[in-house]
DNA sequence: ATAATGTCTTTTATCGGGAAAAAACATTTT
DNA sequence: AAAATGTTTTTTCCCGATAAAAGACATTAT
């Protein structure tokens, strides 16, 4: 209707294709067809990530236990247990008979599924999207062709459509009714308004926290937590890099204590920027995350503290070097990066 | 893979299902298989209800104006306005060639498409399952069905799969991996969680809105509402119901000025939940609205004092008398409705 | 009688296809 | 040449179909 917006498709820019897998169905002697693409209509991504992990069960016993009691374990139904454990027989890892399920060798590393096998198709997607995203080149006022990002990416159109749905609660990218998406661009203004959000949840899911009753779990959570940044404070110059998760399993355990689901469900939005984020600006990874480990464990003692005065300038603190490391690989326009 | 919660499928209470209008596809002549179900890909709702508004032109002017220009005034593409235009001179209502398009005669009541055939899918699934919601015996932790669902109402999958995703924001349903979706219930915790976060939001939009400067033209669109809020006080009793219209249209103004698109977004879980609520519960309508446009002026006359004190206590005050009223409506347990 | 296994049914995830609507391109009119 | 109309192509929206996965039911073993 209107094409007030340029028409830059939003393209890849290193073309390579990830192909979906199309390794045969191995259970049940079944074939999925693949390079014609017909009929293919659900990857067994969740088998093949199931299996995976019972793999790594076999090391540790002489036989496994029973099928509901490993459904649990795997997360999965026991449809897929049974689905694994007829494999687990076939490759001859196991002797399978009713409930006998004796480990007759360990497994080796030719028997897991390739990793590439084990992701959902949303996992997929996501990152092939946020590859074009931050690659550069995909400016604000930009358009998303779902047709385009489905052929590109080689799937359906049906997924596309669901992945932008669930993604544009980020609030990076906006429907036109009837139309195509805009994208509205990884910009300053965005991180600003992120961090604004951000930080006024945190200080009050801090205070939350500083005010809960002495027979919590969650201080126990906290204790442990703390123990895990001071193991790492230690060996920081060879492990900085498993900062990223610890960090966020601390900033959820405090979003926690607001009880509040949008408190908690905004993490989200801030867990997959940073994601990304850390992935992308990699400059000064070693400095910035040894300062935050620092800056958590002052946090975890004013907690501790319950000196709601003392949180509340430790969370700013905290929260104020976080944006400005989120602003600075943000540059935008000619404005300097520092002030 | 595990059944903790109660498999109770979310049923209808009064089993109306809404058949999906099948009238024929009147331009062009094509038809439509129906009742069978077969090929049905698409409504053609956007049409219609573009056809209707048009009509509404023809009672002003004696010839249309060009097609890209009644494509901006109806929202829609040039092609579904030749289609317009096309049936509009099918029936008679104008003389249409080339440039000249003339209008014929005024429009009479049946030459409008049914109002239930210009509503989309999106809107008719969502209406379906909101009654399904508030008609009671909806608890927290029931199943919902995604086949079943669409069974009743008539519609794909794909379609209410997508409307469950696009839905899940408002913190009411949650996904389950690879298996059905949860609903967490309209319940007074979910009131008080939402409340939460209005409040924050609003205070702060709200102190932003007073800090603009004098030339910004939301002054002159808070005049504008002012005038509403007075020309409906005058005339309450006959009009109270035209009020949660214009509540939505003055904090949507207030929100906007935080410019940060978390608050601005967030206020659609505030309407979608005041929208169906206000529908649901009656009691008092008359009552609350008067209060609460007696509210909203002396909120605008603190936002033009800019006395960010003065706006505060009287944000502070309107929001609480909403939060009340939105509470009182939601029993919960036993407990009494009112302190 | 409880809890496992064996079997069958239902639901979810995903695809391809087709009509509606938008958008792009080509041609005419002012 | 600018802006309309006429024509063709592309994209969105939505459905039905199908394999994967979950779930329910039936049977057997402890």
């Amino acid at each position: 209707m209107e094409a007030l917006q340029p028409k830059l498709a939003l393209r890849m820019m290193f073309s390579e294709a990830i192909p979906i897998s199309c390794a045969r169905t191995l259970h049940a002697g079944r074939k999925r067809r693949c390079a014609t693409g017909q009929g293919m209509s659900k990857s067994n991504n969740v088998y093949k990530d199931a299996y995976n992990r019972g793999l790594r069960l076999l090391d540790e016993t002489k036989s496994l236990p029973s099928e509901p009691e490993l459904g649990t374990l795997l997360g999965v139904s026991r449809t897929t247990v049974r689905t694994i454990l007829a494999r687990m027989e076939e490759t001859g890892l196991i002797d399978w008979n009713k409930r006998s399920k004796t480990v007759l060798r360990e497994p080796r590393p030719d028997d897991f599924f390739p990793e590439e096998e084990t992701d959902t198709l949303a996992e997929i997607i996501e990152r092939s999207f946020m590859r074009r995203l931050l690659a550069g080149g995909a400016e604000a006022g930009m358009q998303i062709n779902e047709l385009e990002l489905a052929r590109e990416i080689g799937v359906g159109t049906t997924s596309v459509r669901e992945f932008l749905i669930r993604f544009s609660r980020f609030g990076l990218i906006e429907k036109r009714r009837n139309s195509h998406w805009v994208l509205k661009g990884f910009t300053r203004a965005f991180a600003l308004e992120l961090t604004e959000i951000r930080e006024m949840f945190e200080l009050r899911s801090a205070a939350a926290f500083a005010a809960l009753p002495e027979d919590s779990p969650v201080w126990a959570d906290l204790d442990r937590l703390e123990d895990e940044h001071r193991r790492l404070a230690r060996e920081i110059a060879a492990r900085f890099s498993e900062f990223s998760e610890l960090d966020e399993r601390f900033h959820r355990l405090i979003h926690r204590a607001s009880h509040n689901r949008f408190i908690v469900d905004f993490y989200d939005v801030i867990a997959m920027i940073f994601h990304y984020h850390y992935q992308w600006n990699k400059a000064q990874e070693r400095e910035r995350n040894e300062v935050a480990v620092q800056e958590h464990l002052a946090y975890i003692a004013a907690l501790k503290s319950r000196d709601l005065a003392r949180v509340d300038a430790v969370c700013r603190k905290h929260l104020k070097s976080a944006r400005h490391t989120l602003l600075t690989s943000i540059p935008e326009g000619r404005q300097p990066l520092r002030a």
